[in-house]
DNA sequence: GACAAATTATACCTATCGGTACAGAATTGC
DNA sequence: GCAATTCTGTACCGATAGGTATAATTTGTC
């Protein structure tokens, strides 16, 4: 065990929790005040901890991807199901997430990409969402391309084209879900755009 | 003419460069100086022309709707074409819009309503937007109830439905426009969308 | 030309912004 | 128990936030 005193707090919990205020509220939209609320730590743990504002909006970004991203593409990849039918799945299951009354609506993500154009995000955020996007986008190129060459996609279309279609299809959701729109709306929304590709 | 010294800025183009400014920070991330300084005024003038902060942003939002939401729907009503042929002109002519390298990029209305949910937007502002946004819907709405009524839909889809489909298919358009997607693949997606309704 | 009305520019207001210095409190190794 | 180390709480920093008071300037009316 190390010297000194100990933390008081959770640095994961405490990271959740900033995570949560930042989806809400966005980059420019939060205060350091609405952060250590929310955390229920000051200011100096929190920097201790995190270094500053831009790189726990970073470690947030990070930890969204992790905590409420990747857990979707599992439904991609099962077993005795049509390529459709795995395709509902996962946006169904995004769909549940955006809607889910106990998260802030909508996608984090999304939410920070739409912030993309201005000058309010540090050039390094930028580069972290860029990233994310970019790492979605090549992720469901690579499934295209493989669902393709299983000839389980019906006509001859690219991997690239089908892969901005679904991203597409998110980000929609996720728009419409911080206007209010139902789960069961989203899934209509869903059924349409997966009916017969 | 009313006595007293002239405004020596013109109100509309002051708006427009509002407009812009809104369109790529934010809402929390613009600040007065950002406006005051792309509407070539000084911060009395703004307030004596437009009220405060929170009052130009919804004029700038009204703004935005006439000047650049208002004019695609034309493109659904064209004699002499197949309703899918009419939705790619009205979404092609969306994604022209998002992509212009003259605007911003996106949607200006997409980007308030990603930041509907926080608690940075002042209460009647969130109510602007969310009027813009029904507004949109309930014209959507109407146009598929005519369109059905006329048998130029397919199967016994619900107007609702469509008019959310296509709600959030421009949402989905206007972020890939903020993340860098490019007017050709936009279009793709377009294709995809609409190839059998 | 004097006066009233309206817009301008400067300077200022309080509150909050992101970030930090410093002192006190807690913990380990010795 | 004591020194070294690490974290916490308070108080503060300069800069900027949204907004305004005031005075100078420009205009139409009489």
């Amino acid at each position: 065990m190390k010297a000194g005193r100990h933390r008081t707090f959770d640095k994961d919990t405490a990271l959740d929790q900033a995570m949560q205020v930042f989806w809400v509220n966005g980059y420019p939209g939060t205060s350091l005040a609405d952060l250590t609320h929310a955390m229920g730590i000051n200011k100096p743990s929190l920097y201790s901890a995190f270094g500053n504002k831009e790189k726990l909006y970073k470690s947030a970004l990070e930890r969204y991807v992790q905590k409420h991203g990747v857990i979707h593409a599992k439904h991609l990849g099962v077993a005795n199901k049509s390529l459709n039918e795995r395709l509902q799945c996962y946006l169904t299951s995004i769909a549940k997430m955006l809607t889910d009354p106990a998260l802030p609506g909508g996608c984090f993500i999304c939410m920070s990409t739409s912030e993309v154009g201005g000058t309010c995000i540090p050039a390094t955020a930028l580069q972290t969402i860029s990233n994310i996007n970019e790492l979605t986008k090549s992720s469901l190129t690579e499934f295209f391309t493989n669902e393709i060459a299983l000839g389980n996609l019906a006509s001859e279309r690219s991997p690239a084209m089908m892969a901005n279609y679904i991203l597409s299809l998110q980000f929609g959701l996720s728009v419409m879900a911080r206007n209010g729109t139902k789960l069961a709306e989203l899934n209509e929304i869903i059924e349409l755009s997966t009916e017969k590709l």
